[in-house]
RNA sequence: GGCCCGUUGGUCAAGGGGUUAAGACACCUCCCUUUCACGGAGGUAACAGGGGUUCGAAUCCCCUACGGGUCACCA
């Protein structure tokens, strides 16, 4: 590799920003701004079945919520635009003529259904599905002929036989592949757009790509555009395979797999915070050199190292990616958290569209108690439905067992008295009462604070007693007591 | 099935011939706290199996098992 490093994300734009496509494009980053190099995003849309039109935008706004930027692409434009294949379909015809001209590619005149014909008869007699390369030896009568019945010849490279290919991998070091085990694939398709194996090499040499930083299931794809490279007389550039990222079941990642949030749309729509989610895709298969594993943008600049990137599966863990949030969601500006928030607690119905000062107030307060123990913003609706609802709705045995103890009557009573006389209830007056009713009764730690707790908030676990009494508000603590004695 | 890639605690994950085999999540214990958490300090726990090579193997080689990828007119 020699002069800039130029790298390029290529999605085909079929859909929402994945968690996989996310980290080969945060690589991809991270690569070219470490070695101040050019980092392109461009659009593989030969499929025309596949294409989704919101696809494009829907990318590009995932990328850009995550806090990647890019030196040339669709909207920023670059020297080499246009950046989506189905725009450079003019660019490619002279490589075709030249593949063509020195053999290295012929027309083909199977139709789908013969090819499905061959490979069934090949898969019964236990055979590998290969195509057989009979179009090859066509004379020009026979092509003539189909053409007169109105075939459309697709045009498939020709793949030399008794080769050996072989790369190195940045990732996964020397691999080797027979071109025996390799049949003579299509490039260019009946309609004339090329498929992907041909267009990316192209596009790639067109752009000036000397990295390629791509997904494991491209690995079996090399050797064949390493071939098609080679017949053009281009330069080879070096490939990164990067390892699947796999479930928590260490299955690959299904587009129905529950068990995880699969596109970037869905953490921002949650309550991620960016920053965190790019801390932990850059750590799903990459692992830095020291103990730390907290990093921004520009840490992880100054950090990322191809050589550390890890050949084995990366496994998603949730959990992991839960705590990292929460540990962002901690050092975040309340403010900042609130306005995350607030949606989730309005799209339940629980808050009004518009807020009075004193309710922004309340929210705030809410927010604050709940900030440090929340994993992403959307859990804020379960965690303080409590505070809502008319009914305490207690959460398991362990909690009416508590409440049928001996003590709670006369600590609740107690309680209750204390909240009746009180002149003001604010978040200072509650330790006050709490303690008038520890030296009125007699009870305290445990058998008081539980007590209470249990009693107002349904829940053995919570924050702290004295915020959350406060911001249950005087009406509900009253009933809530009366409730119960 | 052929080819290719992988396999270190419950989970993630360092280490690439000599280490007490890191660290993180989870769990447990203790400290702090009149409750609950946060925070702090500790703890339990691992080299898939079998053969080699070597004075010495988690590390190199081979086989087996298991997991995965790919063999498209998808990318």
């Amino acid at each position: 590799m020699s002069g800039q490093l130029r790298v390029r994300y290529a999605p085909s734009p079929t859909g929402h920003l994945h968690i996989g496509g996310a980290r080969t494009a945060l690589f991809d980053y991270l690569m070219a701004r470490k070695h101040n190099g050019q980092f392109i995003i461009r659009f593989e849309d030969t499929d025309q079945t596949r294409h989704v039109e919101s696809g494009i935008a829907s990318q590009l706004e995932g990328l850009k919520w995550l806090g990647l930027d890019w030196d040339e692409s669709i909207d920023v434009g670059g020297p080499f635009a246009p950046y989506r294949q189905t725009e450079r379909l003019n660019l490619y015809q002279p490589f075709i003529d030249q593949l063509l001209r020195k053999g290295s590619a012929y027309h083909c005149y199977c139709s789908e259904e013969d090819l499905e014909r061959e490979r069934a008869e090949q898969e019964a007699k236990g055979e590998m599905p290969r195509y057989s390369g009979k179009c090859c030896h066509l004379t020009p009568e026979q092509a003539e002929r189909f053409e007169a019945e109105g075939r459309k010849p697709s045009i498939r490279f020709r793949v030399p036989e008794d080769r050996v290919i072989s790369f190195d991998d940045r990732i996964r070091g020397h691999v080797e592949f027979e071109s025996n085990g390799i049949g003579d694939f299509i490039i260019v398709r009946p309609d004339g757009i090329p498929t992907y194996n041909f267009a990316v090499i192209l596009d790639d040499h067109l752009m000036q790509v000397n990295l390629v930083i791509r997904g494991e299931e491209h690995l079996s794809n090399t050797p064949r555009q390493i071939l098609m490279y080679e017949a053009l007389e281009m330069p080879v550039p070096d490939f990164a395979h990067l390892s699947l990222i796999l479930n928590q079941d260490r299955k690959k990642m299904s587009k129905r797999d529950e068990s995880i949030i699969q596109f970037i749309q869905q953490y921002k729509e949650l309550g991620y915070l960016p920053e965190a989610v790019l801390n932990f895709i850059a750590l799903l298969g990459w692992s830095p050199k020291g103990e730390e594993e907290m990093f921004t943008r520009d840490e992880l600049i100054e950090q990322f190292d191809l050589d550390r990137v890890s050949k084995s599966p990366a496994v998603f863990d949730m959990d992991k990616l839960n705590w990292m949030n929460n540990q962002y969601i901690k050092q975040a500006d309340l403010s900042r958290i609130v306005a995350l928030c607030l949606p989730h607690l309005q799209k339940a119905g629980l808050l009004p569209a518009d807020l009075s000062d004193e309710q922004q107030e309340w929210v705030n307060r809410l927010v604050a108690l709940y900030q440090e123990r929340m994993h992403y913003a959307a859990e804020i609706v379960p965690l303080t439905e409590l505070f809502f609802r008319d009914e305490v709705e207690y959460e398991n045995e362990e909690t009416k067992a508590l409440l049928g103890e001996e003590h709670v009557p006369i600590v609740l009573r107690s309680f209750l008295e204390q909240v009746g006389q009180a002149v003001s209830f604010t978040v200072e007056q509650i330790p006050v009462m709490l303690k008038a009713v520890q030296r009125a009764t007699g009870y305290k730690g445990k058998q008081l604070f539980m007590t209470i707790r249990v009693a107002l908030t349904g829940q053995m676990h919570g924050p702290d007693l004295n915020v959350s009494v406060f911001l249950l508000g005087k009406d509900k603590v009253i009933s809530r007591l009366n409730n119960l004695l």
